[in-house]
DNA sequence: CATCCCGGTTGACGTGGATCAAGCTTGGAC
DNA sequence: GTCCAAGCTTGATCCACGTCAACCGGGATG
């Protein structure tokens, strides 16, 4: 967990004071909302253990998913604009979070200077996989989209130590694709195909990956 | 200026030193690069005056336009977490910008703190705008897309003190394309179906937007 | 002045993914 | 165990946007 998202070389006060403000801890079922559109923001999030999703909706109903969350990564920068969240954050499975209560974290991270450049660098790393996610949306197929979907996955897996090559999907057929741009049924039939072309194995949310190399190369050609 | 990218209520002193952080100006002709991809990061960097756009490149060649900038905002955040830039900026026209070298604006954010604070909003603003084109990318239509693009540069243009209702596009077809997960000649058609039914009027690089209303009703409603 | 060229427009046609619809699988409730 | 609802798969068809191609217009160049 440390090693994620907090910096290092930090002194031994300073991470007793670092653990004072992240102590704050809260346990969400699966479905648990962490915070909703419009909420007033007073504090940033970090997952301890488990799985979410944040999504923008539209007024007429439609469904942006804007991200998948895992242990370690950051949850609520968005409502620091504002004060008030600006999107939903959602638990897919059992978790826990620390909040951070902002205004603590800006107190603190002007007495430790790698505090401050460190939650510099994670917002700054956010803004950088929302280019990443553009350019998928923008420019992308759907093999394409899906692949870099089930790659960054695999990577993410991997760096909190599961297996790269074989893990269970949180999110439904429909979040997949919300996020991806796409329609369940085009996500489905896009984990099908994989299949067929034995890139990967895929029964319902368990996902095996059989072929890294295949899946990589799927994503920088046309046709 | 000072209005749309400095925070407020400082005082005389502290004013003072931030005028000194960003003395150091930089013109731009039409064209030309702020910085590439890949080069190292050490400023991000305030547009006096100008427009430029931010885009990301495959290794294939596809072009992804993250945003487009006006005078006010800020460019360069991306290159915060990996101490460099992972985009392009590129000038639409001749342009003035401020350096801000980075590691001094830590310095300075860590003693003013109304200074800080701003920062991380306009962070954060940054990632909400972002999650507002994953929306526009992952789930509306063509006419739907370039109708958000309009009113929010009609809406940027006003809040700098220009026509909110007329004004000249720095960008081609392709960029607006690119911008908007279009092709160009889409983004031409759409101009062109946009015209026929009264919302507005164009020719080439210049917009007139007669019917606010009829392009917001757009951005509601399938079919 | 003529020429070039880049960007824009428009038309004809093709296609990737959406839509509509019908089963199927799975896991939780009882 | 049975039942049910939610989620997943798959097929048939449709359509919004992409592709390909022709042409136009205006500003820069000589």
């Amino acid at each position: 967990m440390r090693e994620l998202c907090l910096p290092l070389g930090l002194t031994e006060e300073e991470l007793q004071r670092l653990d004072d403000l992240v102590s704050n801890r809260r346990r969400l079922k699966r479905g648990d909302r962490l915070y909703s559109f419009g909420a007033p923001f007073d504090a940033i999030y970090a997952i301890r253990s488990g799985f979410f999703k944040t999504d923008v909706l539209l007024e007429d109903g439609r469904e942006q998913v804007t991200g998948f969350q895992m242990a370690g990564e950051l949850l609520g920068l968005d409502g620091i604009s504002s004060e008030h969240h600006t999107c939903n954050a959602v638990a897919l499975e059992d978790s826990e979070i620390c909040a951070i209560p902002f205004s603590r974290l800006e107190v603190l991270s002007r007495e430790i200077h790698t505090l401050q450049h460190h939650f510099h660098k994670v917002m700054s790393r956010e803004i950088v996989r929302d280019h990443g996610v553009m350019m998928l949306l923008g420019t992308m197929r759907a093999e394409e989209r899906l692949a870099a979907f089930l790659l960054n996955l695999s990577q993410r897996f991997t760096a909190r130590g599961f297996s790269h090559a074989d893990f269970y999907l949180r999110m439904t057929r429909e979040e997949i694709g919300s996020y991806l741009g796409l329609k369940l049924e085009t996500v489905s039939r896009t984990f099908s195909r994989f299949q067929e072309e034995g890139h990967i194995a895929v029964q319902q949310k368990h996902v095996r990956i059989l072929d890294v190399a295949g899946l990589k190369a799927l994503m920088n050609y046309r046709g």
